[in-house]
RNA sequence: GGAGAGGUGGCAGAGUGGUCGAAUGUACCUGACUCGAAAUCAGGCGUAGGUUUAAGCCUACCGUGGGUUCGAAUCCCACCCUCUCCGCCA
């Protein structure tokens, strides 16, 4: 979330700045907004202290025993005056907060302009590309023999899942363990294991809620069910259940919980609502989940393969940090997830996200691509970003500062990598003339030894 | 799933519906005493918002959301969470 003192300090510059990344701010939207909070809270403030010190006469007199009729009529009269204004402001309140909730971040000043992909700006080339004297196959053939099964996973759930057998399952599980060995014992992160089920504050603290909703996978929980249990009963839903909220069914959504996406999530929501003590400062977390996206909007796009799945595996790093070591922490942060890919001796490029493809909650992005051989390119398999302050509003993750004041961390976070998309690198990049696949050195640890996965 | 207890400031822990944003203790900060420290004494010490050049003033917040009332931490309703016992369970 942006903040709002800045909207009303410089409207024109935070437009001209959401302006670069293709949003339009409604301006007069907001300004007709923050007009009416204006008056009607300062209204509603006046009244509210009439209310207070006539009460507070009211005690006192009934203490001595006088009468007090008097000012309880006064007082009386403010009563419907103040509900209104009070729910008035309500309203206004709430609007504002759900105007600032789908603004998207402002991106840092050093970030290229750009409308898409196309303007993203390639930072550096690392690694050699592999040549191979036969004709290079993808991952699917690759994994044909080795243990890929897509069918069966259609079977058991549909499209955009697989299953993985033998020395692929286990190559896949090495990945994972490697990533997580190297950024601890290496890099200093925390390792932590966190929920895969999260509620909506925690996808609205980090920015999936409201707007991104169709992108997750929704548990139809305790509202829905409830709800659903009294229709069977025939015992309805009444009007004090409504009032109450304990049945209204337009709270079901705050009810809900949903998979991960990514361990961002829950990760980065472990400081929501706290004040970190300033010595603990950075915070760096790293966590390996399995993500889940429904990929709506992305019909027809990476059918083949587990490039794009409903259900994949990553290693996730998190930093929150103190807001002037947030660009140097990115940095870092980009390092280690770049370690991971120079360990395994696969080529890849890092690219800065222009303005106009980087994400709702980012100011600064970093993708990693990774060369696949057999699409002839590179393909992302990690972004690393720097939400400033974004996040950490959102939420109210705070710091203790050097005055003693409580202040918005900087929150960031990087793939380091995305389980899925390595196994497809490796698998493409160590492809052998017979079909076989060449384990990379680091890996073979975590193999039994094993050097090569054939069929 | 059944029965019970409870959610108050960093922590502990009071709080007959009326100067309660909240006693007290503790932690922390400042000062005094001391060569220094401990102990002791005095003062300070929540968050957010509004308004103001500023000092200040005002408002909201005692798990969350509603309700009753001139007035709610305190009464009522719903929900969430924690703990204890029983049952079930990886």
């Amino acid at each position: 979330m942006l903040d709002i003192q800045a909207l009303r300090n410089d409207l024109a510059g935070v437009a001209a700045r959401l302006a670069t990344r293709g949003f339009v701010l409604d301006t007069a939207k907001f300004e007709q907004l923050e007009g009416e909070r204006k008056s009607i809270q300062t209204r509603t403030q006046e009244l509210q202290a009439k209310r207070n010190s006539s009460s507070k006469l009211i005690g006192q007199a009934k203490a001595k025993g006088q009468d007090v009729s008097a000012i309880m009529a006064e007082v009386a009269s403010l009563g419907d005056e103040l509900k209104r204004d009070e729910a008035r402001l309500g309203e206004v309140q709430s609007a504002l907060q759900q105007f600032l909730e789908v603004l998207p971040n402002t991106p840092h000043s050093s970030v290229p302009p750009g409308k898409s992909e196309a303007d993203n700006l390639e930072v550096r080339k690392i690694g050699n590309i592999p040549t191979f004297d036969f004709a290079v196959k993808d991952h699917v053939s690759i994994g044909e023999g080795l243990g890929l099964d897509f069918d069966t996973a259609a079977k058991i759930s549909g499209s955009r899942f697989s299953v993985l057998k033998g020395g692929l399952a286990r190559l896949h599980r090495a990945l994972a363990q490697f990533m997580l060995d190297t950024h601890t014992d290496q890099h200093g992160y925390t390792e932590t294991y966190v929920p895969y089920i999260v509620n909506a504050d925690s996808m609205r603290g980090t920015g999936q809620l409201p707007k991104f909703e169709e992108d997750l996978f929704r548990i139809a929980q305790p509202f829905e069910r409830r709800i659903t249990e009294r229709f069977l009963s025939n015992e309805g839903i009444s009007a004090a259940d409504m009032a109450s909220g304990g049945l209204n069914p337009a709270n079901y959504k705050e009810d809900s919980y949903y998979l991960i996406p990514t361990a961002e999530v829950p990760v980065t929501n472990m400081v929501r609502d706290e004040i970190v003590p300033l010595e603990q400062l950075p915070l760096k977390f790293v966590a390996h989940t399995p993500c889940f996206r429904s990929e709506a909007g992305s019909y027809g796009r990476d059918t083949r393969g587990m490039i794009r799945q409903h259900q994949f595996d990553k290693v996730e790093l998190v930093q929150m940090v103190h807001p002037d070591e947030s660009y140097a922490a990115l940095e870092q942060l980009l390092g280690h997830a770049e370690t991971i890919l120079q360990k395994l001796g696969l080529p890849y490029r890092v690219v800065k996200l222009c303005t106009g493809d980087m994400g709702f909650s980012s100011a600064t992005t970093y993708d990693i691509e990774v060369w696949l051989p057999a699409q002839n390119t590179y393909r992302e398999i990690s972004s690393c970003s720097n939400f400033e302050a974004f996040q950490a509003r959102r939420m109210q993750a705070r710091f203790r500062n050097a005055q003693g004041k409580p202040e918005l961390l900087h929150t960031l976070n990087g793939s380091g990598l995305a389980v899925g998309r390595t196994l497809v690198a490796v698998l493409e990049n160590y492809q052998q003339a017979d079909g076989s696949v060449v384990i990379p050195e680091v890996l073979r640890p975590y193999m039994g030894g094993m050097e090569k996965l054939s069929h």
